[in-house]
RNA sequence: GGCCCGGUAGUACAGUUGGUUAGUACGCCAGCCUGUCACGCUGGAGGUCAGGGGUUCGAGUCCCCUCCGGGUCGCCA
């Protein structure tokens, strides 16, 4: 039977105390994390928020009614104790345990919940599997791991606060039911009843409003604004997520940078005690490309790509001279001193894994004690090899991994091989946190699929001053006052400076193939604004959950996030999405053209 | 949409070449125990081997399809 508090109130949390704290008299309430029943002495483990606290129930001070009472917990019941709290001495202290000097002896108790059995156990050491943990997502958030991460993400964006706030930012919410953005990702619509055939989006970023706001004159502006997007997830991509968003009127690149710097210094001090180095580090794109092979470069160790096409201008290797007449490059990673660590087995695997970004194949040269072994060595000259071996320092004991192809997939092929040999090699320093700004990205892109150029970041992002001119002659050349932040290569911000003048603006839709019609239906509202003094302004928005995956040290932002969704996008919990009843698309003006069973 | 990995008591796993009644640990239930802390001891319950179809004398095991989960490519301005 469930008790009622009546009037009793907590003194405490269960972790809360020291040793000079003995001899108090506590109310303590939580869940009862272990029972362990010895006959006449029952002991219990209560937790809480802050952590565990023994708790003794003894048939010498209790009624026998009492203690027959507390016979009957089990794990998680909620319990109200009162006690002493004494000190544990001699064989008495759990040295496991950061309470383990104490415990509490119980005179009156409340059992204030009764618990079926979990699904799972309630602790770390639970080797439950995801999904099982996400349909019990209350449950599985009672652990204290995932306590700790939402509390540190609760840090995170307290920080953001306190530092904005600081600097003089104003937070400022926008609207979450609004307008379709056609360019970027899928929109999730939302049915207007009031009018029918019409829809609402769910902004996939506050961007258009905060630029709006810069116009009205609000200079400095953040918001922790939820986003969202219909598209495929990862471990690292939810549909809707968090962004620490930002935007600043009066400012030039430079501006944005240092005020993030700012944030981001405090930011890692306050979470986890880590003194970040400023300025920090930035590559340009193109450098960032042809060093890593990524435009989010992990930069905690090295293995940095080798150029080698002019070395092979002249060769007579097939596949090397294919990838120089499509433009493309030759290009290498040197795994050093890792000749055996790979067998023959593993090296074709490696083959396969760079397949998955498109490369033909994965040509490797391996330079064992016995001679130097490769399946291209009779294509090789003398002057090759030695070439090659200056330019990626590539000496015995090494093997150098080489994709040829257009530039896209050798970058993208060595940039997560890279990655891969690093991880499997143990390259990677995990108690390294590398912020680097990456700067000048292209513009625009080329879109195959739809014969036309789009914007890289997005269709406000203003090119650079030196590039301007090109952006009718060359406009993939053109470069752009964007930046993204990335830390241990994962990229946790980006932004840019904003296109501010109307006619430059027409221009760049104008480049992307609108019509002026086009881009007047679609951006109307922010076309028409800037004829009404929009200032110079730019900004950026971080990814609240990837910031927060890499703070607490997690490999997927589900485990930041309180209830997030699994692959297909569902919610294993709440069952969401779900059929709607007739009624409700009825008066929706909506009719379902295809259901699943 | 493609590719890769996975699905066996409540949980995590094992299950040989296809062969008797599908095991182990933890958890759970009952009993005993006054210093446990991964408590201990005794006993017990608990299985749609993800679902469907096929091969076979016989399928957890082999084949096909479907569903579900994870990773990833595409996609994510």
């Amino acid at each position: 039977m469930s008790e009622l508090l009546g009037g009793w109130k907590r003194t405490n949390y269960c972790a809360n105390f020291t040793t000079a704290d003995a001899g108090k008299q506590v109310t303590l309430m939580g869940w009862a994390n272990v029972r362990r029943d010895l006959g006449a002495l029952v002991f219990v483990q209560l937790r809480d928020r802050t952590g565990l606290m023994q708790i003794v129930f003894n048939s010498n001070t209790l009624s026998a009614e009492d203690f027959a009472r507390a016979c009957t917990i089990r794990s998680e019941f909620v319990l109200a104790v009162r006690g002493e709290l004494v000190l544990r001495t001699g064989d008495m202290v759990n040295k496991n345990m950061e309470t383990g000097k104490l415990e509490v002896l119980v005179s009156e108790f409340k059992i204030l919940s009764e618990s079926e059995t979990t699904p799972f156990e309630i602790s770390d050491n639970c080797k439950a599997n995801e999904l099982l943990r996400l349909k019990y997502r209350y449950l599985d958030l009672r652990r204290p791991a995932m306590q700790k991460n939402i509390v540190m993400r609760h840090k995170i964006a307290f920080v953001a606060r306190e530092y904005f706030n600081d600097q003089n930012f104003i937070e400022i919410e926008t609207p979450i039911l609004t307008k379709s953005t056609p360019e970027g990702a899928r929109d999730y619509l939302v049915p207007s009843r009031v009018h029918p055939g019409k829809f609402y989006a769910l902004p996939q970023s506050p961007q258009l409003f905060k630029q709006l706001l810069m116009l009205s004159g609000y200079d400095r502006y953040f918001q922790i604004a939820r986003c969202f997007r219909d598209e495929d997830l990862r471990a690292d991509r939810q549909p809707d997520f968090t962004q620490i968003d930002l935007e600043m009127s009066f400012v030039e690149e430079e501006d944005v940078l240092a005020v993030n710097e700012g944030f981001l210094q405090k930011l890692f001090q306050e979470t986890l005690d880590v003194d970040i180095q400023l300025p920090l580090p930035r590559l340009k794109y193109e450098e960032a490309m042809a060093r890593y092979g990524s435009d989010k470069p992990d930069t905690r160790f090295g293995m940095e790509l080798t150029d080698l096409t002019s070395i092979f201008a002249k060769s007579e290797f097939s596949v090397f001279q294919n990838a120089i007449a499509a433009g493309g490059s030759i290009r290498a990673v040197n795994a050093k001193g890792a000749s055996s660590s790979f067998s023959r087995k593993e090296l074709d695997a490696l083959g396969e894994f760079v397949k998955t970004y498109r490369a033909k194949g994965l040509i490797w040269m391996n330079d064992k004690a016995e001679g130097l072994a490769s399946p291209i060595l009779k294509f090789l000259s003398e002057d090759e090899i030695a070439a090659v071996r200056k330019a990626a320092s590539f000496e015995q004991g090494d093997v150098l991994f080489i994709v040829a192809d257009v530039d896209k997939t050798v970058f993208a092929s060595l940039g997560a091989l890279r990655l891969k040999l690093a991880d499997k090699l143990g390259l990677i320093p995990e108690d390294k946190f590398n912020l680097v700004w990456v700067t000048q990205f292209p513009l625009l892109e080329w879109n195959e699929e739809e014969q036309r150029y789009s914007a890289m970041h997005h269709p406000f992002t203003s090119p650079m001053d030196e590039d301007l001119e090109k952006l009718d002659t060359d406009p993939g050349s053109v470069r752009a006052k964007a930046y993204d932040i990335v830390l241990n290569g994962v990229e946790i911000g980006g932004g840019s400076i904003r296109i501010h003048s109307q006619q430059l603006q027409q221009k760049m839709f104008r480049a992307l193939g609108f019509t002026d019609e086009q881009a007047q239906y679609r951006f109307g509202f922010l076309m028409d604004a800037f004829r009404y003094g929009p200032p110079p302004h730019g900004g950026l928005a971080y990814g609240l959950d990837r910031l927060a995956m890499i703070i607490s040290g997690c490999t997927s932002i589900r485990d930041v996030i309180a209830f997030p969704k699994v692959q297909n996008a569902s919610c294993p919990m709440t069952g969401a999405p779900d059929y709607v009843d007739d009624k409700q698309l009825l008066e929706l003006n909506i009719a379902c053209t295809n259901t699943e069973e």
